[in-house]
DNA sequence: ATATAATGTGAATAATTACTCATATTTTAT
DNA sequence: ATAAAATATGAGTAATTATTCACATTATAT
């Protein structure tokens, strides 16, 4: 009844060992995002990374290590790109700022938004991971709109990230399932900027 | 390579059999949202509701109908409670109507936000069954904004519903999920109503 | 060169679980 | 009262799959 260790059981030493664990994630990624969470197993995810289930084992502990390894790299991927969109914005209007604040959100969840859905969503016990990941995300959002917050129309800034953060999350998620065309032509950041600048931007300071 | 049928083998004539049937209904629904997807399995469910597993095979051809059943039922309540909330808005103004049209996403996605995350989300090939429950309510959406389609921003009607159904359904669920406050005190709503309002309609209108 | 450490292998094991079927019980019809 | 239909049972079967381990190969250190 202990907790399974979330740590690789061996660290890959030699330039060998590191091409295998790198294999196998890539394996993992490809059955997660190409064949559905159900497909997911250790045996098949050796077989497709060329490499036999006991080598899977010297380096992830259990099936659920190897999901977390993932999404650890997964989590830093997303925040380095928004990271990369909101630089040099210490000079600019509301609605500037604004702007790029959704195209940082969109560019980090667009990552790999396949792979996003099923380690945060099918994967048993994803929550911890999920708010984790969130919570970075939102915590840039704050220190980026703390500066402009007497232009902001909510009086708790609190409530606005998390609107701003899950709208844009879900609004591309939504979109990239059910209306591709949204996101290709443009249309789906029009329209956020749009809700997102009445909803946050006081009249008076437009 | 056949698909499984969704309908029972056999239909429930007795009461008997009809109580059988509705316990593992509602055995399948506790185990999905107290324990969680990955728990679910015919074996269980059967011994939750006190019957056989041979009985559940005999109105369920296999796992997937079991779910499928589930879902119908969940949507069919979510419907009925949308409707309940929408009616009599013949005369009312837009702002009237999307006031009513958010209280009545909001009650309809709130009906068993915890089965319907776990049946939509979760469940292998659910894309289908989410889609035709979105449509259903996308479709009540679209023919109580249309009479005020003149007073709407947006040019797209068919986007605008898009933006506002799936906004307020991630809103709620992701506030069940990390900020039950926000429901509670009705904050939510509030924030939902003052958000969609401005996105929505034009000033001029006001 | 040789010992030691690092890495790789995959058949075998054990657990889980979807689904069946031969058989038993209960209800309905005549 | 009795045959037929409906319903219930649950041990058993077969498939899947997480994980181990005894052994083989390759790299590094001395």
């Amino acid at each position: 009844m202990t907790k399974p260790l979330q740590k690789p059981r061996k660290l890959p030493k030699q330039e060998r060992s590191q091409a295998t664990v790198s294999a196998i994630l890539i394996a993992t990624t490809r059955i997660l995002t190409e064949e559905g969470y159900d497909k997911f197993n250790t045996n098949r995810v050796a077989e497709l990374a060329g490499v036999s289930v006991g080598s899977l084992y010297q380096y992830f502990p259990n099936k659920e290590a190897l999901l977390y390894a993932l999404g650890e790299h997964h989590a830093n991927e997303m925040a380095q790109l928004a990271q990369h969109h909101l630089e040099d914005l210490g000079d600019r209007s509301i609605l500037e700022v604004l702007q790029q604040i959704i195209k940082a959100v969109l560019a980090a969840y667009a990552v790999n938004p396949k792979l996003y859905r099923i380690l945060h969503q099918q994967v048993p016990r994803s929550e911890e991971m999920r708010k984790l990941d969130e919570a970075r995300i939102e915590q840039m959002l704050y220190s980026f709109l703390a500066p402009h917050r007497d232009q902001l129309r909510p009086k708790n800034l609190d409530v606005t990230v998390f609107i701003v953060s899950h709208t844009i999350k879900a609004l591309l998620y939504d979109a990239i399932a059910d209306r591709p065309n949204l996101l290709k032509n443009g249309e789906l950041e029009q329209e956020l900027m749009s809700m997102l600048s009445s909803y946050l931007i006081s009249p008076n300071s437009l």
